[in-house]
DNA sequence: AAGCGACATGCGAATGACTTGCAACTGACT
DNA sequence: AGTCAGTTGCAAGTCATTCGCATGTCGCTT
Protein backbone atom coordinates (compact mmCIF):
# COMPACT_ATOMS: atom_id res chain seq x y z
CA UNK A 1 0.00 0.00 0.00
CA UNK A 2 2.75 2.72 1.26
CA UNK A 3 4.76 1.00 -1.72
CA UNK A 4 2.14 2.05 -3.86
CA UNK A 5 1.47 5.57 -2.54
CA UNK A 6 5.30 6.35 -2.96
CA UNK A 7 5.19 5.09 -6.28
CA UNK A 8 2.32 7.67 -7.20
CA UNK A 9 3.98 10.02 -5.80
CA UNK A 10 6.85 9.57 -8.00
CA UNK A 11 4.90 9.98 -10.83
CA UNK A 12 2.60 13.14 -9.56
CA UNK A 13 6.11 14.97 -8.95
CA UNK A 14 7.50 13.96 -12.63
CA UNK A 15 4.19 15.51 -14.23
CA UNK A 16 4.80 18.38 -12.14
CA UNK A 17 8.22 18.93 -12.92
CA UNK A 18 6.95 18.43 -16.41
CA UNK A 19 5.11 22.07 -15.68
CA UNK A 20 1.38 19.94 -16.13
CA UNK A 21 -1.63 20.44 -13.75
CA UNK A 22 -2.89 17.26 -12.08
CA UNK A 23 -6.32 16.60 -12.94
CA UNK A 24 -8.34 13.98 -12.14
CA UNK A 25 -7.79 12.16 -15.22
CA UNK A 26 -3.98 12.36 -14.87
CA UNK A 27 -4.36 11.27 -10.96
CA UNK A 28 -6.49 8.19 -11.73
CA UNK A 29 -4.24 7.48 -14.27
CA UNK A 30 -1.14 8.04 -12.13
CA UNK A 31 -2.31 5.54 -9.78
CA UNK A 32 -3.37 2.85 -12.25
CA UNK A 33 -0.02 3.09 -13.51
CA UNK A 34 1.74 3.07 -9.88
CA UNK A 35 -0.53 0.00 -8.72
CA UNK A 36 0.23 -2.28 -12.12
CA UNK A 37 2.50 -4.76 -11.79
CA UNK A 38 2.11 -6.11 -15.24
CA UNK A 39 2.62 -4.48 -18.64
CA UNK A 40 -0.57 -3.11 -19.23
CA UNK A 41 -1.76 -1.19 -22.64
CA UNK A 42 -3.29 2.06 -23.44
CA UNK A 43 -7.18 0.63 -23.45
CA UNK A 44 -6.43 -1.87 -19.95
CA UNK A 45 -5.20 1.42 -18.33
CA UNK A 46 -7.94 3.29 -19.70
CA UNK A 47 -10.78 0.69 -18.36
CA UNK A 48 -8.71 0.53 -15.00
CA UNK A 49 -8.84 4.54 -14.92
CA UNK A 50 -12.16 4.74 -15.40
CA UNK A 51 -13.16 2.26 -12.49
CA UNK A 52 -11.71 5.06 -10.22
CA UNK A 53 -12.54 7.95 -11.81
CA UNK A 54 -15.50 7.82 -14.65
CA UNK A 55 -14.66 9.70 -17.90
CA UNK A 56 -10.99 9.29 -19.15
CA UNK A 57 -10.51 9.90 -22.56
CA UNK A 58 -8.06 7.34 -24.64
CA UNK A 59 -6.72 10.80 -25.87
CA UNK A 60 -5.93 11.84 -22.45
CA UNK A 61 -4.63 8.64 -21.65
CA UNK A 62 -1.90 8.73 -24.74
CA UNK A 63 -1.24 12.13 -24.25
CA UNK A 64 -0.12 11.58 -20.54
CA UNK A 65 1.73 8.48 -20.92
CA UNK A 66 3.79 10.21 -23.68
CA UNK A 67 4.62 13.03 -20.85
CA UNK A 68 5.45 10.17 -18.58
CA UNK A 69 7.77 8.67 -21.02
CA UNK A 70 8.95 11.96 -21.88
CA UNK A 71 9.82 12.26 -17.85
CA UNK A 72 11.63 9.06 -17.92
CA UNK A 73 8.85 7.97 -15.12
CA UNK A 74 7.24 5.04 -17.11
CA UNK A 75 8.48 3.00 -20.15
CA UNK A 76 6.79 2.01 -23.30
CA UNK A 77 7.39 -1.63 -24.90
CA UNK A 78 6.10 -2.18 -28.31
CA UNK A 79 6.26 -6.28 -28.53
CA UNK A 80 5.83 -7.55 -31.79
CA UNK A 81 2.30 -7.89 -33.22
CA UNK A 82 0.62 -6.24 -30.79
CA UNK A 83 -0.06 -2.42 -28.97
CA UNK A 84 2.36 -0.86 -26.83
CA UNK A 85 2.13 -1.53 -23.17
CA UNK A 86 3.77 -0.01 -20.48
CA UNK A 87 5.25 -0.41 -16.66
CA UNK A 88 6.44 2.06 -14.33
CA UNK A 89 10.39 2.72 -14.50
CA UNK A 90 10.27 1.85 -10.54
CA UNK A 91 11.75 -1.63 -11.13
CA UNK A 92 15.61 -2.28 -11.80
CA UNK A 93 16.58 -2.43 -15.38
CA UNK A 94 15.01 -5.66 -16.94
CA UNK A 95 14.71 -7.51 -20.48
CA UNK A 96 11.63 -9.54 -21.49
CA UNK A 97 10.66 -12.86 -22.26
CA UNK A 98 7.17 -13.19 -24.17
CA UNK A 99 5.32 -16.70 -24.07
CA UNK A 100 4.24 -16.37 -27.85
CA UNK A 101 1.14 -18.63 -26.69
CA UNK A 102 -0.51 -16.82 -23.47
CA UNK A 103 1.13 -13.20 -24.61
CA UNK A 104 2.47 -13.11 -20.75
CA UNK A 105 5.39 -11.42 -20.40
CA UNK A 106 7.94 -12.48 -17.85
CA UNK A 107 11.13 -10.77 -16.96
CA UNK A 108 14.46 -11.40 -16.25
CA UNK A 109 17.61 -9.47 -16.47
CA UNK A 110 21.25 -10.64 -17.22
CA UNK A 111 24.70 -8.97 -16.22
CA UNK A 112 26.93 -10.74 -18.81
CA UNK A 113 24.60 -10.24 -21.27
CA UNK A 114 24.60 -6.64 -20.55
CA UNK A 115 28.44 -6.16 -20.57
CA UNK A 116 29.03 -7.80 -24.00
CA UNK A 117 26.54 -5.42 -25.52
CA UNK A 118 28.33 -2.72 -24.10
CA UNK A 119 31.63 -4.31 -25.47
CA UNK A 120 30.08 -4.71 -28.94
CA UNK A 121 29.15 -1.46 -29.51
CA UNK A 122 32.48 -0.20 -27.68
CA UNK A 123 34.24 -2.08 -29.94
CA UNK A 124 32.55 -0.90 -33.05
CA UNK A 125 33.38 2.69 -31.87
CA UNK A 126 29.54 3.49 -30.61
CA UNK A 127 28.22 3.52 -27.10
CA UNK A 128 24.38 2.23 -26.57
CA UNK A 129 21.96 4.93 -26.53
CA UNK A 130 19.89 2.01 -25.37
CA UNK A 131 18.48 -1.64 -26.21
CA UNK A 132 15.80 -4.18 -26.48
CA UNK A 133 16.23 -7.39 -26.37
CA UNK A 134 13.16 -10.02 -26.27
CA UNK A 135 12.86 -13.71 -25.93
CA UNK A 136 9.77 -15.31 -27.98
CA UNK A 137 9.36 -18.33 -26.07
CA UNK A 138 6.98 -21.08 -25.37
CA UNK A 139 6.80 -22.92 -22.14
CA UNK A 140 8.55 -26.59 -22.62
CA UNK A 141 6.22 -29.73 -22.71
CA UNK A 142 7.64 -31.57 -19.42
CA UNK A 143 9.03 -34.89 -21.55
CA UNK A 144 6.41 -38.00 -21.63
CA UNK B 1 27.13 -11.67 -60.02
CA UNK B 2 26.39 -15.35 -59.86
CA UNK B 3 25.97 -15.35 -55.70
CA UNK B 4 22.99 -13.07 -56.80
CA UNK B 5 21.56 -15.40 -59.29
CA UNK B 6 21.55 -18.19 -57.09
CA UNK B 7 19.87 -16.07 -54.00
CA UNK B 8 17.45 -14.95 -56.79
CA UNK B 9 16.63 -18.95 -57.67
CA UNK B 10 16.53 -19.56 -53.80
CA UNK B 11 13.61 -16.87 -53.40
CA UNK B 12 12.13 -18.08 -56.52
CA UNK B 13 12.12 -21.91 -55.36
CA UNK B 14 10.46 -20.70 -52.32
CA UNK B 15 7.65 -19.35 -53.69
CA UNK B 16 6.69 -22.38 -56.04
CA UNK B 17 7.56 -24.36 -52.67
CA UNK B 18 4.31 -22.35 -51.83
CA UNK B 19 2.45 -23.28 -54.84
CA UNK B 20 1.85 -19.27 -56.03
CA UNK B 21 2.64 -18.46 -59.71
CA UNK B 22 6.18 -16.37 -60.59
CA UNK B 23 4.71 -13.18 -61.74
CA UNK B 24 6.84 -10.33 -64.02
CA UNK B 25 6.12 -8.32 -60.36
CA UNK B 26 7.09 -11.31 -58.21
CA UNK B 27 10.10 -11.66 -60.64
CA UNK B 28 11.16 -8.75 -60.04
CA UNK B 29 10.79 -7.88 -56.70
CA UNK B 30 12.95 -11.01 -55.87
CA UNK B 31 15.89 -10.08 -57.96
CA UNK B 32 15.58 -6.59 -55.95
CA UNK B 33 15.55 -8.61 -52.37
CA UNK B 34 18.39 -10.85 -53.70
CA UNK B 35 20.46 -7.94 -54.89
CA UNK B 36 19.89 -5.97 -51.78
CA UNK B 37 22.44 -5.91 -49.10
CA UNK B 38 20.94 -3.51 -47.31
CA UNK B 39 17.45 -3.61 -44.70
CA UNK B 40 14.87 -1.98 -47.42
CA UNK B 41 11.27 -0.93 -46.20
CA UNK B 42 8.67 -2.20 -48.29
CA UNK B 43 8.25 1.54 -50.16
CA UNK B 44 12.03 1.04 -51.21
CA UNK B 45 11.66 -2.34 -52.68
CA UNK B 46 8.69 -0.83 -54.69
CA UNK B 47 10.87 1.91 -55.86
CA UNK B 48 13.35 -0.57 -57.02
CA UNK B 49 11.24 -3.15 -58.32
CA UNK B 50 9.71 -0.64 -60.56
CA UNK B 51 13.33 0.35 -62.04
CA UNK B 52 13.47 -3.03 -63.52
CA UNK B 53 9.75 -3.15 -64.34
CA UNK B 54 6.91 -0.69 -63.98
CA UNK B 55 3.96 -1.07 -62.51
CA UNK B 56 4.21 -2.98 -59.29
CA UNK B 57 1.97 -2.00 -56.71
CA UNK B 58 2.43 -1.86 -52.89
CA UNK B 59 0.17 -4.27 -51.99
CA UNK B 60 1.56 -6.68 -54.64
CA UNK B 61 5.33 -5.67 -52.60
CA UNK B 62 3.31 -6.55 -49.49
CA UNK B 63 1.35 -9.96 -50.39
CA UNK B 64 4.43 -11.22 -51.84
CA UNK B 65 6.78 -10.24 -48.70
CA UNK B 66 4.17 -11.91 -47.03
CA UNK B 67 4.29 -15.13 -48.39
CA UNK B 68 8.03 -15.20 -48.34
CA UNK B 69 8.46 -14.48 -45.11
CA UNK B 70 6.02 -17.18 -44.34
CA UNK B 71 8.57 -19.48 -46.21
CA UNK B 72 11.28 -17.90 -44.23
CA UNK B 73 12.93 -16.78 -47.16
CA UNK B 74 13.03 -13.34 -46.23
CA UNK B 75 13.02 -11.83 -42.46
CA UNK B 76 10.98 -9.04 -41.51
CA UNK B 77 12.65 -6.36 -38.49
CA UNK B 78 10.23 -4.14 -37.19
CA UNK B 79 13.18 -1.71 -35.41
CA UNK B 80 11.70 1.53 -33.25
CA UNK B 81 9.78 4.50 -34.83
CA UNK B 82 9.69 3.13 -38.36
CA UNK B 83 8.23 1.02 -40.86
CA UNK B 84 9.20 -3.59 -41.68
CA UNK B 85 12.87 -3.19 -42.99
CA UNK B 86 13.49 -6.58 -44.86
CA UNK B 87 16.52 -8.76 -45.89
CA UNK B 88 16.73 -12.01 -47.17
CA UNK B 89 17.67 -14.39 -44.89
CA UNK B 90 20.69 -16.45 -46.90
CA UNK B 91 23.10 -14.66 -44.49
CA UNK B 92 24.32 -16.27 -41.05
CA UNK B 93 21.76 -15.14 -37.71
CA UNK B 94 22.72 -11.96 -36.41
CA UNK B 95 21.45 -9.08 -34.35
CA UNK B 96 21.22 -5.76 -35.09
CA UNK B 97 22.37 -1.89 -34.05
CA UNK B 98 20.96 0.83 -35.28
CA UNK B 99 22.58 4.17 -34.96
CA UNK B 100 20.01 6.49 -34.01
CA UNK B 101 21.30 9.05 -35.54
CA UNK B 102 22.03 7.93 -39.47
CA UNK B 103 19.21 5.09 -39.31
CA UNK B 104 21.98 3.03 -40.54
CA UNK B 105 21.74 -0.98 -39.32
CA UNK B 106 24.66 -2.80 -38.71
CA UNK B 107 24.43 -6.48 -38.41
CA UNK B 108 26.80 -8.60 -35.58
CA UNK B 109 26.16 -11.55 -33.88
CA UNK B 110 27.59 -12.96 -30.72
CA UNK B 111 28.19 -16.52 -29.63
CA UNK B 112 28.11 -16.18 -25.92
CA UNK B 113 24.86 -14.03 -26.15
CA UNK B 114 23.17 -16.48 -27.90
CA UNK B 115 24.02 -18.81 -25.31
CA UNK B 116 23.20 -17.10 -22.30
CA UNK B 117 20.00 -16.21 -23.81
CA UNK B 118 19.15 -19.89 -24.38
CA UNK B 119 19.96 -20.69 -20.61
CA UNK B 120 18.02 -18.11 -19.43
CA UNK B 121 14.82 -19.61 -21.34
CA UNK B 122 15.52 -22.84 -20.45
CA UNK B 123 16.26 -22.67 -16.35
CA UNK B 124 12.33 -20.82 -16.69
CA UNK B 125 11.12 -23.58 -18.36
CA UNK B 126 10.69 -22.10 -21.84
CA UNK B 127 12.06 -22.62 -25.41
CA UNK B 128 13.11 -19.73 -27.44
CA UNK B 129 11.17 -19.50 -30.48
CA UNK B 130 12.41 -16.43 -31.99
CA UNK B 131 14.01 -13.54 -30.55
CA UNK B 132 15.19 -9.98 -30.53
CA UNK B 133 17.91 -8.05 -29.97
CA UNK B 134 18.53 -4.57 -31.29
CA UNK B 135 20.94 -2.04 -30.28
CA UNK B 136 20.00 1.59 -30.49
CA UNK B 137 23.51 3.39 -30.57
CA UNK B 138 25.30 6.13 -31.59
CA UNK B 139 28.70 6.90 -32.72
CA UNK B 140 31.51 8.10 -30.06
CA UNK B 141 32.75 11.14 -30.33
CA UNK B 142 36.68 10.73 -30.86
CA UNK B 143 38.48 12.24 -27.74
CA UNK B 144 39.49 16.17 -28.41
C1' DA C 1 -15.58 34.10 -3.70
C1' DA C 2 -15.68 35.63 -8.59
C1' DG C 3 -12.51 36.46 -12.46
C1' DC C 4 -9.16 34.87 -15.70
C1' DG C 5 -5.85 32.98 -18.77
C1' DA C 6 -3.44 28.98 -19.80
C1' DC C 7 -3.51 24.50 -20.00
C1' DA C 8 -6.53 20.15 -20.50
C1' DT C 9 -10.20 17.34 -22.13
C1' DG C 10 -13.08 14.77 -25.35
C1' DC C 11 -14.72 14.18 -29.69
C1' DG C 12 -14.11 13.26 -34.20
C1' DA C 13 -11.13 13.64 -37.99
C1' DA C 14 -6.38 12.66 -39.62
C1' DT C 15 -2.26 9.67 -39.96
C1' DG C 16 0.79 5.97 -41.30
C1' DA C 17 1.53 1.43 -42.32
C1' DC C 18 -0.48 -2.10 -43.77
C1' DT C 19 -4.41 -5.29 -45.36
C1' DT C 20 -8.37 -6.58 -47.91
C1' DG C 21 -12.52 -6.66 -51.26
C1' DC C 22 -13.33 -6.92 -55.80
C1' DA C 23 -13.48 -6.71 -60.77
C1' DA C 24 -10.38 -7.10 -64.40
C1' DC C 25 -6.18 -9.85 -65.75
C1' DT C 26 -2.92 -13.69 -66.73
C1' DG C 27 0.26 -17.62 -65.75
C1' DA C 28 0.56 -22.48 -66.45
C1' DC C 29 -1.46 -26.82 -67.06
C1' DT C 30 -4.51 -29.40 -70.41
C1' DA D 1 -5.61 -22.38 -77.90
C1' DG D 2 -8.68 -22.86 -73.77
C1' DT D 3 -9.52 -22.71 -69.20
C1' DC D 4 -9.61 -21.01 -64.61
C1' DA D 5 -7.63 -20.56 -60.20
C1' DG D 6 -4.25 -17.59 -58.74
C1' DT D 7 -2.89 -12.35 -59.32
C1' DT D 8 -2.98 -7.57 -59.72
C1' DG D 9 -4.12 -2.65 -58.85
C1' DC D 10 -7.02 0.40 -56.84
C1' DA D 11 -9.93 1.97 -53.56
C1' DA D 12 -11.68 1.29 -49.24
C1' DG D 13 -10.94 -0.60 -44.65
C1' DT D 14 -8.10 -1.51 -40.23
C1' DC D 15 -5.69 -0.42 -36.12
C1' DA D 16 -3.09 2.03 -33.01
C1' DT D 17 -2.02 6.42 -32.12
C1' DT D 18 -2.06 11.54 -32.86
C1' DC D 19 -4.12 16.05 -33.72
C1' DG D 20 -7.41 20.10 -34.30
C1' DC D 21 -10.52 22.56 -32.01
C1' DA D 22 -14.36 24.09 -29.30
C1' DT D 23 -15.48 23.66 -24.60
C1' DG D 24 -14.16 22.88 -19.84
C1' DT D 25 -11.41 23.62 -15.69
C1' DC D 26 -7.24 24.27 -12.75
C1' DG D 27 -5.23 27.21 -9.63
C1' DC D 28 -3.60 31.75 -8.99
C1' DT D 29 -5.14 36.72 -8.56
C1' DT D 30 -7.83 40.37 -6.75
Amino acid sequence: MTEIDRRTEKLTAALRRAGVRITRQRAALLSVLAEADDHPDAVDLQRRAEEKVPGISLSTVYRTLTELENQGVILRHQFEGASARYEHSETQHHDHMIDVETNEVIEFSNEPIERLQAEIAEAMGYEIVHHRLELYVRKKKPLA
